[in-house]
DNA sequence: CGCACCTTTGACTCACTTCAATGAGGGTGG
DNA sequence: CCACCCTCATTGAAGTGAGTCAAAGGTGCG
């Protein structure tokens, strides 16, 4: 059991702004997105917003909710996009029967446990310049890993977006993104994005 | 099932300072904290940390392990700390027999996926005080909840420790204290913490 | 009792934000 | 197909919250 999509047939598709559900919505299942992307992001009271994560295809939306019944946070399709419907009580049913499903639902939580620690990680000690970088590094292995090209990509996300989930202004996004591209390091333009020196990337990264 | 330290008989005690696990270690457990507490933290590469958590009496630690079965972060007891030892495949097969604890273990690794999301908008969008207003109210509510006061308690953490997990340099966090104090929200004395004007608090974290 | 570590406070610096203005794309309707 | 508009992106200049560096008290453990 590698893959939890397979478990659905209910496909549905979202056009780029769509919901697939709000904060608050009742939680009955999670989501495996085939194809597309979407932001979550979590409001608070006073109208803040910080986007918590990007998600592609291939990632499973919605494990937060399970806490509560009701979902934490809402997501947003950042293009036109497709889901499979995961309801949740089945799902739990099925892990009963099968320990290789319930071994495979508790590491999806975990990794997204891990993943988070690795944001805060991020927002608590790093520089504008090191968490831009990490950001690209990441999208970059993502891509990878879906038989896509490391070092040029496609943003589908704006400077303010990106800027919320790395605790950064859009201004200081932008700089960066500026000040990359004059170290040689990216060639930027608008959304379009090559990675030229990923080896430095990562350095930047890992050193203070 | 509430209680899933009900589920083992096999208890443990550490020193203050005293290692539960470290990053690397293989996991096999998750672990019930009976009594005291203990911080996590994940180490970069170059040395950086962050603490990522402190834990209380009651609560569930070792989750982030699940996802590669090595231990991402490392747990240090901040006290004379108990726990208990849950090994994780037992839980698993006990899960699959009752549907209870299976819910039950879902809703705390999501309960950790919600909290962890909480952090990363107070690392993303807050100001000093802000962080510092939350975190207080944080360990208010959590003391509340195990009986004890809600407006006086001994912190058992340096303010090192507290500027790691808030995203903030230690003297920030003395400052901000002393400032809370001047204003009158708080009276502290080193590690001794009376909250006096829990609305203001509140007000202070709720708006911009 | 003394040493090591933690906390507080001050003065200065700096990375990031804020405010502001200009420029580039992309979709829509005439 | 082009003109218009709206949103997003870039860039500059000035401001500021938090960091850094430094020194002096406190605290508590061995």
């Amino acid at each position: 059991m590698h893959r939890l999509e397979d478990l659905s047939n209910n496909k549905r598709s979202y056009p780029s702004g769509g919901y697939l559900y709000r904060t608050g919505d009742r939680f009955k299942s999670l989501h495996a997105i085939r194809s597309g992307s979407f932001k979550t992001r979590v409001l608070h009271e006073d109208g803040r917003e910080q986007v918590t994560g990007f998600l592609m295809a291939g990632e499973i939306i919605g494990l937060d909710a399970i806490s509560t019944d009701l979902h934490t946070c809402e997501a947003v399709a950042m293009e036109e996009s497709e889901v499979c419907e995961l309801p949740f009580n089945k799902l739990e049913e099925l892990s009963r029967d099968i320990p290789s499903l319930q071994r495979h639902l508790h590491k999806i939580m975990s990794r997204e446990i891990v993943r988070d620690q690795g944001i805060m990680l991020l927002l608590g000690s790093m520089r504008a310049e090191e968490r831009l970088a990490a950001f690209l590094l990441n999208l970059s292995s993502r891509n990878a890993a879906h038989g896509m090209s490391a070092t040029q990509f496609k943003l589908r996300m704006s400077r303010l977006e990106i800027g919320s989930y790395l605790g950064l202004k859009l201004e200081t996004v932008s700089r960066t993104f500026s000040h990359f591209q004059e170290e040689g390091l990216i060639q930027v333009k608008a959304r379009a994005v090559e990675l030229l020196d990923l080896q430095r990337l990562r350095t930047l990264v890992g050193k203070s």
